[in-house]
DNA sequence: CCATTGACTTAAG
DNA sequence: CCTTAAGCCAATG
């Protein structure tokens, strides 16, 4: 093995920890951004749901900014359907933003503890 | 190579 | 409540 498996570090922990959220349930860009060690670049995991495009089956709708708000639907495929899905799964928005974010707040660093 | 932008966050006015 | 500013790092032009 050489320099060939490395790159898509930050995209691939990223792509994981998104899987890993529980239905009902969403998170934060800066909470995966922490849980992934670059706490303040926050901007990375949005760049990483940029890609996310090549991961089929992402529950990219899970992953909200810190106030809860859909900022990212507007990528989706058609738009909406982010919080169509987050609906569908049982959480509840309103203009655009997350009912009882911080009741479903799913945080990684508590959730997977800390080691 | 430099400049701009971006699915963010926090702080300050 | 809303606007600016700055910090962060990568991708894109």
């Amino acid at each position: 093995m050489k320099l060939s498996e490395k790159n898509k570090d930050f995209f691939e922990m990223v792509f994981q920890v998104v899987q890993l959220i529980p239905p009902g349930r969403v998170t934060s860009y800066g909470a995966i951004a922490r849980y992934l060690g670059s706490a303040q670049s926050s901007r990375m995991v949005g760049w990483a749901m940029h890609a996310s495009h090549q991961v089929p089956g992402l529950p990219a709708h899970r992953v909200v900014n810190r106030n809860g708000l859909l900022t990212g639907k507007v990528h989706f495929d058609p738009p909406e359907m982010m919080e169509k899905r987050l609906q569908q799964e049982g959480v509840s928005v309103k203009d655009d933003a997350v009912v009882d974010f911080k009741k479903i707040f799913w945080d990684p660093n508590v959730e997977l503890e800390i080691k």
